[in-house]
DNA sequence: GTACATGCAAACGGTTTGCATATCT
DNA sequence: AGATATGCAAACCGTTTGCATGTAC
């Protein structure tokens, strides 16, 4: 669950400080319902309370990424981040022309993973992924272009 | 095939200038014979040629990545390349513990995209995939670090 | 009251770029 | 000879860090 108590509980209990710029981030990624790259997490943070500092919106990222409240997700060049979510766990594929990304339920990988583990003694981490391509409104509307 | 007479056939057929540093940079890479890092690059190529440039390594790079000639391999927070290969295509597996890097056919990838391609209507991008994980050896030898 | 978080500014590190000179064709 | 590549140094940009001050507990 993604309720704000669930969470609050969670650093609380971990002995984590509630400061309001913590909470302020925190309620913007579960209010966004998606990852966001730091620098939308950060402008967000602005209109609410302009004296934000971009090392702190990092700093509690990372915080909150070590004891598994958010996820990191790899979205090309930047940083991107996401509330961890058990109940939903999912992949994600962007789409390299308009930039949207998608879910990916994760049976889809657990199948592909399966077969790297057996047939070749590799043990992959399938917990994170991302896929690259073309999402389907893209793929119909351009013909030949990046 | 990679032989230097063909890659420099190709340099030549597209006007691109054949200098003693382009030659030296793709021989490295075609001796080294798997994806490099640009730093990986730049120590060997100065041992040959000391006045080198990292720039000119960056600049060398990009260059035939963009005609093809040299694929950019996504292998982790760096930049790392190797020689197109069109006859042994292929993926790549890192290892997170040993850091070593193992090929992956591209049949694995093909299933798993036809799946995606066909079940949510995304056309995945699988020219060129990292798949992170442990290796047989790691997974072994280490129980519970990273 | 005290340990820890924040804001600010500066550092960092990989990558790119501007420019004068050297080189390929 | 003319277009382009190189070396050098500086810029770039996302991210991290040091430090003095402010704040949650």
């Amino acid at each position: 669950m993604n309720d704000r108590r669930t969470i609050f509980k969670t650093l609380r209990d971990l002995g984590i400080r509630l400061t309001p710029q913590r909470m302020l981030i925190l309620d913007i990624l579960r209010e966004g319902n998606t990852h966001m790259g730091v620098e939308e997490v950060y402008a967000k943070a602005r209109t609410a309370f302009p004296y934000i500092d971009i090392a702190t919106v990092y700093r509690t990222l990372n915080l909150m990424k070590k004891i598994d409240v958010v996820t990191e997700v790899a979205m090309g060049e930047r940083l991107h981040f996401e509330l961890t979510n058990p109940d939903q766990k999912h992949h994600h594929m962007v789409c390299t022309s308009c930039g949207k990304a998608f879910n990916l339920a994760p049976e889809y990988l657990e199948r592909f993973g399966e077969q790297i583990r057996s047939d070749l003694s590799f043990e992959p981490d399938i917990r994170n992924f991302t896929i690259k391509g073309k999402c389907s409104f893209c793929a119909e509307h351009l013909d030949e272009a990046g």
